[in-house]
DNA sequence: TTTATACAGGACTAAAATGGTACCCATTAG
DNA sequence: CTAATGGGTACCATTTTAGTCCTGTATAAA
């Protein structure tokens, strides 16, 4: 399915919610209210966000959540890399490829070549866009099209 | 992570197997061997294969497996859909969208935007691509930047 | 026709990831 | 001080994943 995890979405969604309300301070009890989650999982959530250095916290009375940048300068890539670490199709594609099979395998390489095709998108679609109400246009066919698959 | 599961990974590893010598039929056993992974396991995924009509299969002596069409036009999002089920990023980007958050999530259409475009890229890499140990040419940053990301 | 080969299908188990909860500690405004 | 709020950790339940095994069926060759 190649889906992400139940926890990356909620870190988009949350994201978003405090993207549209740059200046407030968040408080999790408040966005687990607006999104209609799990007050603790999303707690949760906006820890590792934290911790990724997208958000950034205050603790004490009228603390809460804030981006740690503009939402313009936010990823998909950062927020799925937040939660389930670096975007990777493959075992081998990560840093430490610790494939025993690369000998065997030979579509490694061609792997890592898509799996950077898929960051590099991701890396294209901001926060902003996503937190846009109006949708963004993705006109997909044509750049992907354009690209050249040919061998070497 | 977004990763591919172990399976879907063996199984471009299988069918690029098999795609390199495309007149044989390929017994289980013998890309078990190749390919240097249990048999069992190998067979479960051949079979998953055939299920989603990317091989074809004869039994008896002699018997094994082939490619259903060539591998000019098999894709990587359809070996990912025969093992994983369809590509889609979120819960509400597949058919039957059964998220009950709709109202509050406020990131659904962008999302499936992304998985769309994701899709596309994925439809666009064959098997005779991810088969070809000459790595292929996806030279990403200029088509993905070229993609217009404005809102409407 | 018999036999060896090889795929088909499903049941089953073990292990790992995921999601969710609870508890207690640290910080800070008033 | 104290109430509010995030930080961290440990824990448990569930689901998913991976892998194995067994039995059945088709087929080519002897």
């Amino acid at each position: 399915m190649l889906k992400l995890s139940r926890l990356t979405d909620y870190a988009a969604v949350v994201m978003a919610q405090i993207a549209r309300h740059p200046q407030a301070s968040h408080a999790a009890a408040d966005l687990a209210e607006a999104v209609q989650l799990p007050h603790p999982t999303v707690s949760k959530t906006l820890k590792m966000l934290v911790k990724a250095g997208l958000l950034e916290s205050q603790r004490g009375v009228q603390g809460g959540y804030r981006l740690a940048r503009p939402a313009s300068h936010i990823t998909a890539a950062d927020i799925i890399a937040a939660i389930e670490g670096p975007v990777a199709m493959t075992e081998c594609s990560q840093a430490e490829g610790e494939c025993d099979l690369v000998a065997t395998c030979g579509v490694a390489d061609n792997w890592q070549r898509v799996s950077l095709a898929i960051r590099t998108l991701l890396e294209s679609v901001t926060l902003a866009h996503l937190a846009d109400t109006t949708p963004i246009k993705l006109p997909v066919q044509l750049p992907i099209q354009s690209i050249s698959l040919a061998t070497a």
